[in-house]
Parts: C-alpha cells; structure tokens; sequence
RNA sequence: GCUCGAGUGGUGGAAUUGGUAGACACGUUGGACUUAAAAUCCAAUGGCCAUUAUGGCCGUGCGGGUUCAAGUCCCGCCUCGAGUACCA
C-alpha cells in the first residue's frame, strides 16, 4: 500500500469540517491560546507559495499548543476593502463586492487544500456590514475622546467641556494642536456652537482639519506616509504631491510617547521594534519663540516657533529659515521681496516629493526682507524661506546655526550669510561641526566654558525665565490622515451641519456603503461617494435617505470620504474573540477569557503601518476600560518572504535574436522575463515552449550554446508580472500538502527571506513516503504494528526525537525540527521499528506538520478520536543519561568521552575528577586520549 | 548619510552558554535492483597532501586581539541586504 496523500488529505477534510475539530470555545476550563495570523487581502491573483509560509508556521504552532491541552484560537478572515477591487470596478464595472467574493472564495479553496487548523466559524471580513458597524462605532468613540496629558490617557469629550466651563482651556491646552487660542471659561460660553465644535475639534482624538497632505493624481486620493515608497505611491508607484486638503486625522501623536515606552512590555523582534522607534522618531530638545522686528508693511511683532535640538547652540544663530508653506511666510515678507517670495512659493509647491528627494543636494531659497530678534542679544537677524525645512516636521521652521549643522553651513555659504563660530578651538572654515559635548562653547554669553549638557540646561532656564522658549520633546510621527477619496472602503458615520461634523447614533450603525453608478471621483472633483444619490442623513427618522432631499432642518449631508485601508485591520483581532456579536464589538466574556493574542505571524512591511496603528487603537481602548492590555500581541514573528527564482532570455537589441546566456558576452542586450516553467532544473529553456509562449518569439532567431539555450536567473520577489510564480495547488496536486508544508519549514530559519526552489522538495517528499512505511512494514506493505516492548535504542531515539522538536518548535526554529524527524524515522526505519509504543507518539509527534498524514495513521492505530485531542508525548530522557557524571557519546561514528563536572568544583577537585575517570576511558578507548580539556563550570571534553 | 541585519561546501542551510565546523536536504559521482525507465536502496561528496587502514595540513568575508579552546566574544575594515532619509 502505498501513501496516497490525495486520497489522505481529502478524507480528512472532510472529516475536520464535519466534526468542527477546530472550533475554539469560549469560556473552557482549559487554558486559552491565541495564535493569529496577519489577515489577507483577497487579491485575484490567488495565493502563491509564499503566501503560506507564515499561515504554516502558525498551524504547526496552533497544533502543538493544542496537543499540549491548550484551549487555541485559530482564527481567519479577510481584509477585504482595497484598492484592486476599486481599480477593477473602474475598468469593468463590477462592482467590487463581486470581485471580493469571487477573490475570497478562491483563497478559501487554496487555504482548505493545505490543511489549516482554523476556525472558520469566526471568520471576519473587513468590507462586510457587519463587521465595520464596529470599525465606525470605533470612529465614534475616538471622536467623543480628547487625551488628557495630565493623566495620559484618553479621556470623554464630556469632560473637557466641563473643564472649558469651569476654567476655560489654559490648563488643557497641551494636549491639543500647536496654536490652540486660550479661552477663558467667560469666552467659552459666549462662544457660538459652531465655534465651539470648532474649538473641540482641536482636542479630538480623531478630527477634520486643513492638513498637508500627501495627494497622488493618479490614484486620486491621498496617501499615508507609510504608503508612500521613496517619493511615489506604494500601489501602482505613482508620484505623490504635497497638497492642502480638509481631511479627518487620527491624532496618533498623542500615543507617540506610550507607543515608544510600551514596546518594551512585548516580545517582537528587535527590527521590527526599531524601525518603530525610528518611525516614531523622537527627538529631545526646546522650542524657542523669536520675534520678527516690525517693519513698514508689518508693524506688528509677530512670534515665530523653531524647534531646536541645540539650544545650547542659540549663540551661533545667523538667520532663521521658514519652510515656503509656513503660515507665516506672505505676511512677513516686505513688500519689495514679495514677488520673489511668492514665485519662490509657487515652484516649490509644484515640485513633486520625488524632485525634492532626487534634488536634495540642490540649494535654494529667498529672502524674506524681514528680520528676527534674537532673545539674548538682541541682534537682528535675517529671515529666509528655503525648502530644505519641512513644513511638515516641528513648527516648518528653524534657527539656522551654520557653524553647527552641516544644512544651514550649506546654506550660509550659499548665499553668503555669516558664520559665527561658538565652538572651542574647531576648525568650521570647511564644514559644521555637529559633534555634541566634545567641546565647549566661546562667543556664547552666559553658555561660554559650557559643553552640551550643562548648555542645554542653562540656556533651557534662561529661555522660560524671558518666556521664549521652553524643553520640548518632539516626534517625527505625525497624525495620521485617515480620509481616502475612494468608493471600496469603510463610509464615516459622519454628517454635516452648516459644515461641522456630527455622528450619526451609535444604536443606527452600520451606515451601509451606498450604490453608486461610476466608481470614479465626481467631475467636480468629488470623491466617489459624490455619486450616490441615497446618501444623505435624516436626523428625525434616522435612517439614510435619498440626496433630493436635503434641507436644511433634518436632512444633511454624509461624508464623502471614505476610511484608509488600515482602519478595518486595527482591532480585527479582538473581533475574532466574539464576531458575530451584534449588540457589542465583543462580550465581556470573550474578552475576559481570551485576553491577547499570544502569537502573532506576519510580514515586517507592516511594522510602520499596520502594527503602529493597531497599537494606537488598542491603546485608545485600554483607555476606554474596554480591553485588559495595552498591548494585543505578546510575541510577534516576522515571516521572511519566499522570493521567486526569475529566468531571463536575452535579445540583442535592435534584432529578434536571442542569445544563451553564455553568449552574451559583451554584446548589449536586453533581458526578458520567462515564464519559469519553461525551464528546467539544469537551467535550460524549452524552446519549442518558448517559441508558442509569444507570437513575435515564433519566428524569433534562437541561437544555442552545445544545443541548449542557457537562461538567465535572478531572485526576485514572486510577481505575475515577472513570470516567477509557483503555484501551490500545483505542488499539492503532485507532492501533497504535507510534503509542501514540511518543505517550505524546511527551506530556512522562519523570518528569513529566501528563493523557492521547486527541486528540493523531493527529500520531504521521500521522508514522508519513509514515514509511511514505517507504519506498513507487513507483507505487501500492509499496515502492522506490534504490541511488543521495542528495543532500548528505539526508545532512546524517539526520546531524543521528543526533546529537540519541543525546543524546536519553542524556538520557532521549524527548520531544524523538520531535520529532526528526517533522522529519527531514518533511524527507525533501519532499526525495523513497528512497536506501538514508538509509532503512536512518533504520529502526535509529527501531527503539527503533517496533520493529513499523521491523522490516517492515528486512525490506523485504532483511534476514532482526532489526532488534534491527543497529547503530545512527554519527555522521559532519564535513560538518555544513565550515568550523568560520564557517558560515552556517538557524534560522526567516532567514540567520544564526556565527563560532566559540578560547577562548584576548584581546579585540584576538577584534576582529581579526570584522574578517577582515566580508567574508565582508557578502558573505552582502548588508547590515551591526546588531550585532556578542563574549564571549571564546563564540560569537560576529552578528545581523543 | 543614519539605523538594523547578514557573510559557513556546488546549493538551501545546521552548530544549546565559547567546547569535534559543515547536521539534515538538494545536487553530483559510483554501485545494487530492472530487458529498460521510474521508484527504491547502499556508498562517496569542504580543499590540499598521503595511504596498507590508522593519517597530516588548511579551512566559517578580510586583518588583528582575548582564550586551554572562537563560525560564536572584542577592535578595525570589506561586501551584500532591509528600513529610513534635507527630521533642525
């Protein structure tokens, strides 16, 4: 009987979808686990090998934890709002929700086939009513919440108008935007509700504001910063602009402190934690407020705010630069600069992301005309615009100090403004000097004779004690702009009255996507939404109604702008806890019971995206009491990706000649992709496949080196476009599922990126078809096993086996484990094992990986109960060492002697200690050992 | 530029805390079985030298260092990869 994985693997399908094997119940008496996947997007193109790689590593980890009595949640879904179904619907007209099911039902096929231990009774989907109902409620929530700094945490909206009433905002205004007017209690009550909403919108955890932001034309909408990939978009790789737009925000920065703090109270990998940190960016240092001298046109001292991580080196100052978009810009400038200002302004809006990053070394900027005090000495200092300062990044403005960063050097020179020197005894003729605390400052005032700390501190004193300035930490994070002009995503629930934003109530949600005929923006510039015609609020039978309507009194308006793609995946994961609750986004319950997750497999592209915000999110609902932690991932692995290996014919160009790859040469021509399966192991091109591929390579001229045509290779990632991609369905349909799942652990170390290579998987392959017989060792390879005491070295191999596989999969080294059962069944099968006693653990043992497998042998064994219920073997390795002072190891077939010595022992006890042992080695070995070896604590290794 | 990571046979990769480098697999070569092929099994497989087996020397990107002992730790380089980038 031979191992027929086809008819395996689908019998116990079947049987786990019948018996619910893998439903996980909420509320067990067994210990809970939870092992998450990082949610799919259900692209049309089905999944690839790579896709897997991760949702195996979990599986095998799911699997283990429950033989280990664990209670596990498994869970999938699909994440399933995005930008493919929209851009398909513009091209076809279908409408995305077709697509998307159409997409899902494909990966649920492929997911099915390669046996995973999910519960798809929990199954979540972004882009379905049901679901985002508590994507918007979140919405709601963070729009009812303001941070209170003093506390740090998010706090009721309530509790800050009752704070405004009692005392106005000047104790609160921290922790709105940069600029917030104070108010008094008085002002706050004169003020009209629209003024006051206005107001609130400054505190709110999510809010409408005039943002730059980042717009891409192509794509028509804006884009994250996250989504942005050196200067262009991350989908489709179209250029970004920088553009002014009113747009919902999520005040993420508001986390930034906690985000960072917190990273410390969750094991991820340390990459992952860094790219973060740096993300995040936080950076120590004042603001400082200069004021500009009156002049004719402005006869009002205006402030100016800089950020500034040298304070101490104030004294240096020589000008102060303004990014072209700061506020202030139009209204310093004096009137005979103006025009060189403004064009200076319109050229540089016009330059794409990309320009400005292509062109960083380039130096530009006018002059203002206008003039700054400096707050120490008084001096009047020249005010310029320049677009190497950010508008984006601290105020949009900094005080320039030449001899101390190395861009305002640049710029000094450039345009011929002084550098002051205020370091001692260092050269600055060719280039600033940025080093901190090496030496100490002149030319300084009270600073002179200080090094950077003490500097900084004084100079920080001095500043509060004049009210210009004070210590200020700032973050590179900003707000997240949380409004896309697109149709396939969540829809606010959010109306407008005369402009200003209101929720719709929580108890009519979900507002349901409208109909729209045309998936593109509106001609007046739109977004989608625009083109709905039922798309409008009636507050007094609370329901959507149609557009016709709208009126002043009780019919608004709804917004326009739909959610980013991010919004759907920021709580998904608490969602699994309970997802067909309808009153609730989970019960109290599910909650309580499930905790966090436990286990979190995904790519690191998420690690400034995805996993920032999520953390954000459930940060903001720890605050709220609603979850018990502030963080919802305990341990995190990167899965590393599964890159194609990409084949190359090579044109010579102006011909329709093809050259082998050993001809090349230097002859000058031009790579083309190759579809990968026209070529084989040895690198050689099917020609006659080649040939029918295309119609202009039909009568393509092919020359061939020794009557092969030698292709090209590159490892790239998998792509259709690059012709690279392998299919697993066609790997299970000739290895089966299990042989591909033993392969892709097989491959690497789980977080390393690494080529598919088809060939390898026949070692797998053959190890499963080893395993099987191993259980089939009656005439005619039948089933047969025996109910006899197996022989001590069987045992000891199944122990050893037992043991390395635990730390193994502990480790998440899944690699090694796979080596590991190779040895063991390799072993056994040359001891002739067929015990019972071996074969049954050796099934749970191998049952994470090969589930299909080592559930029909489970069954052979005489086990009507799943495999997934049965628990993994102990480990009893007392024989492995009978005598655990000294025992003789086998490592390459070459005897070798250990002795293993107490860590306390002194050098004379450790002398003794080999002296008594000699015997017994001379007595093994049959000769002197060459060497004796004795490291006190260690092993003692004698090698002989 | 900055931050992080990685360099080990023909290939993917092993090597616990510093303790026999190259496990396991692919590939290659030879052999068995077969009319033949497939499948399966056995053997060899880092390099150089030697041989009657036992052997010897060199080897983990490069150059130093610490140590009885270094792929592993320290210092200085080189190369590649990832992220980020006019961040004040």
């Amino acid at each position: 009987m031979n191992y027929n994985f086809k008819e395996i693997e689908s019998k116990w399908h079947a049987y786990w979808a019948e018996k619910g094997t893998f439903k996980a119940v909420t509320g067990s008496e067994k210990s809970k686990f939870y092992v998450l996947d990082m949610f799919p997007y259900p692209s049309g193109a089905g999944l690839h090998v790579g896709h897997p790689l991760g949702y195996i590593a979990s599986d095998i980890y799911a699997r283990y934890k429950r033989h280990k009595g664990f209670n596990v949640l498994h869970p999938m879904g699909y994440d399933s709002f995005g930008l493919p179904a929209e851009q398909y619907a513009i091209q076809t007209g279908q409408h995305p929700a077709i697509t998307t099911e159409t997409n899902i039902k494909r990966y649920r096929e492929q997911l099915d086939k390669l046996g995973f231990s999910f519960d798809w009774d929990r199954e979540v989907r972004t882009s379905n009513p049901q679901y985002y109902k508590w994507t918007q409620w979140i919405f709601i929530q963070l729009f009812n919440s303001w941070y209170d700094k003093d506390k740090d945490s998010a706090r009721p909206i309530q509790e800050l108008i009752d704070v405004f009433k009692e005392e106005g905002n000047s104790m609160v205004n921290a922790c709105s935007d940069e600029n917030t007017p104070i108010i008094s209690a008085k002002t706050w009550k004169e003020m009209s509700s629209q003024q006051q909403q206005q107001l609130l919108l400054k505190y709110r955890l999510t809010y409408l504001a005039d943002t730059e932001v980042n717009w891409c034309p192509k794509l028509g909408t804006v884009l994250a910063n996250d989504e942005i990939i050196n200067g262009v978009s991350e989908r489709g790789g179209f250029p970004v602009v920088r553009k002014k737009m009113t747009q919902w925000s999520m005040r993420i920065t508001a986390f930034a402190q906690r985000l960072l703090d917190d990273l410390s109270l969750v094991d991820w990998p340390q990459s992952l934690k860094d790219a973060q940190t740096n993300w995040i960016g936080r950076s120590v240092g004042a603001s400082v407020t200069f004021y500009t001298k009156p002049t004719a046109k402005q006869t009002q001292s205006l402030p100016i705010n800089v950020f500034t991580t040298r304070p101490d080196t104030i004294f240096g100052v020589s000008f102060m630069t303004l990014a072209p978009e700061h506020d202030l810009v139009l209204q310093l400038t004096t009137a005979d600069r103006e025009e060189e200002v403004r064009e200076y302004i319109a050229v540089s809006a016009k330059r794409s992301e990309r320009d400005r990053m292509s062109d960083v070394k380039r130096i530009s900027g006018v002059f203002t005309g206008a003039y700054a005090i400096h707050p120490f000495t008084k001096e009047c200092i020249p005010i310029w615009i320049g677009d190497y300062v950010l508008a984006g990044y601290g105020t949009g403005a900094v005080m320039s100090v030449p001899c101390g960063d190395q861009r305002d050097f640049e710029f000094a020179k450039n345009f011929d403004i002084p550098i002051p020197n205020i370091f001692n005894e260092v050269d600055i003729s060719e280039e600033a000097y940025a080093e901190k605390g090496k030496t100490t400052l002149v030319n300084s005032s009270f600073l002179d004779g200080l090094a950077f700390k003490q500097a900084t501190k004084k100079v920080i004193e001095e500043l509060e004690a004049i009210e210009q300035g004070k210590g200020k930490v700032n973050y590179r994070l900003r707000d997240a702009v949380f409004s896309r002009q697109r149709y396939w995503g969540e829809p606010f629930p959010v109306y407008y009255v005369n402009g200003m934003p209101n929720m719709v109530p929580e108890d009519c949600l979900p507002i349901e996507l409208p109909e729209v005929e045309k998936y593109l923006p509106t001609e007046t510039g739109e977004p989608p939404l625009g083109n709905a015609t039922v798309w409008a609020w009636n507050t007094s039978t609370e329901t959507v109604v149609d557009n016709k309507l709208i009126d002043e009194e009780t019919i608004f308006p709804l917004e326009l702008n739909t959610m980013p793609g991010w919004a759907g995946s920021s709580q998904y994961f608490n969602r699994y806890m309970d997802p067909k609750n309808n009153d609730a986004i989970f019960s109290k319950e599910a909650i309580a019971y499930w905790q966090q997750v436990d286990l979190y497999i995904g790519g690191v592209e998420h690690a400034t995206g995805h996993l920032l915000y999520s953390r954000f999110w459930q940060k903001f609902l720890f605050d709220l009491g609603i979850v018990p932690h502030k963080e919802y991932a305990v341990k995190l692995i990167n899965q590393g990706m599964i890159l194609g290996t990409s084949a190359f014919v090579y044109r010579e160009v102006n011909t329709n000649k093809f050259l082998s790859k050993g001809l090349v040469k230097d002859k000058e021509v031009i790579p083309i992709h190759v579809d990968v399966s026209f070529v084989n192991s040895s690198d050689e091109l099917n020609v006659e496949a080649f040939r029918n591929w295309r119609p202009e390579f039909a009568k393509a001229e092919i020359e061939l080196e020794n009557g092969k045509y030698i292709v090209g290779r590159e490892v790239e990632k998998m792509s259709k476009s690059k012709y690279n991609v392998v299919n697993p369905d066609e790997i299970c349909e000739e290895y089966g599922a299990d042989a591909l799942r033993l392969y892709e652990m097989f491959l690497g170390p789980i977080e390393q990126a690494k080529p598919w290579n088809t060939a390898g998987i026949s070692g797998v392959y053959s190890f499963l078809k080893k395993l099987w017989r191993l259980f089939h060792s009656g005439s005619d390879g039948q089933f047969y096993v025996s109910d006899d005491e197996p022989p001590k070295e069987a045992l000891k191999t199944l122990h050893k086996t037992i043991k390395k596989i635990e730390e193994d999969i502990e480790h998440f080294s899944f690699n090694t484990s796979v080596s590991t059962f190779m040895i063991c069944v390799n072993e056994l099968s040359s001891l002739k094992i067929c015990h019972r006693s071996i074969l049954e653990p050796l099934s749970i043992l191998i049952s994470p990986y090969a589930p299909h497998l080592a559930e029909e042998l489970w069954n052979k064994l005489g086990h009507q109960e799943s495999i997934a219920y049965a628990s993994f073997p102990e480990f009893i390795a007392s024989h492995l060492v009978e005598d655990n002072k000294q025992y003789p190891v086998s490592f390459n077939g070459k005897m070798r002697f250990v002795i293993e010595l107490p860590l306390s022992m002194n050098k004379e006890q450790i002398e003794d200690a080999v002296m008594k042992h000699q015997k017994t080695i001379d007595q093994l070995q049959g000769r002197v050992p060459k060497r004796v070896i004795v490291v006190p604590g260690k092993i003692v290794n004698i090698v002989g």
